[in-house]
DNA sequence: TATTGTTATACTCTATAACTATA
DNA sequence: TATAGTTATAGAGTATAACAATA
């Protein structure tokens, strides 16, 4: 039971995980700022350069598509996105972002960055450079 | 309106936003296979070591103290943590773990371990340094 | 038959407001 | 009066299961 941990790695999982809930905290405030959840937060983001079905879309949020038909019928009430027909096939229904939706999307994005700024700029440019490309081989 | 970013800060930004997305996901796969929710297991976490009032569990989580009180309801109802008194205040309430919220506690983090050793193996040591090195700066 | 999306239903999580018991 | 916690209530978010329309 509990097997013994690299020291190194520790540190990293704990330093993931504890700046995971920084970072989600934050991006929690901003949505909440506009009576939004954070999952219509990541919704918003992610329709900001696709219009994906209902399918796919539950595929990026890793929800059913039952969770997101009505995520998307809330987003629909508040004039956010719409629906229309997917062309090739007619059980599917496409989602895309209204001119309001895509201007909330970029202010939610700028909102971010603000609250984000003082947490990076405690590192300097070569340090957040590593970070940088750190995480980039971490998601890879 | 959206005004220039310096490319380093937003490649950190996506970075930290896309990392704490796949590691909240990776919390929430090992909360969910205990049918825990992430409040939960993040309480459990907390109390590992600490037996906090409810107010100042509901500090820790960022939420009021209404929900945390239905949230240690639910645990206790699970046998996971237990209220006792708090010796010096009539009013307020302690709030810690059970011997099986203890075990159960100890077996998430090793799940957390497992599924989070194989984004962490893609760095070598000397990253896996660096990238805690540069968390604990950026958490400071 | 299989798939896409919706609807019906139920439960968790959360907040606000009103309450109680202590301080 | 003020604080700690609970309870009542309401709404969002999610899942499962059953369904309609299309493939």
């Amino acid at each position: 039971m509990t097997p013994d941990r690299d020291p190194v790695f520790v540190d990293v999982m704990d330093g993931l995980v504890q700046t995971s809930f920084t970072v989600i905290a934050l991006l929690s405030r901003v949505a909440a700022e506009q009576d939004l959840s954070l999952t219509q937060l990541r919704t918003l983001a992610i329709l900001r350069d696709r219009e994906p079905k209902i399918s796919e879309l539950a595929a990026f949020l890793g929800l059913e598509r039952s969770s997101v038909s009505g995520l998307v019928d809330r987003a629909v009430k508040r004039g956010l996105v719409r629906r229309h027909a997917s062309g090739d096939d007619g059980r599917a229904v496409r989602v895309s972002l209204t001119p309001h939706g895509h201007r909330l999307a970029a202010s939610l994005t700028d909102q971010v960055a603000d609250l984000v700024a003082p947490m990076i700029g405690k590192l300097g440019t070569g340090d957040q450079r590593r970070l940088g490309a750190l995480l980039v081989k971490l998601l890879a």
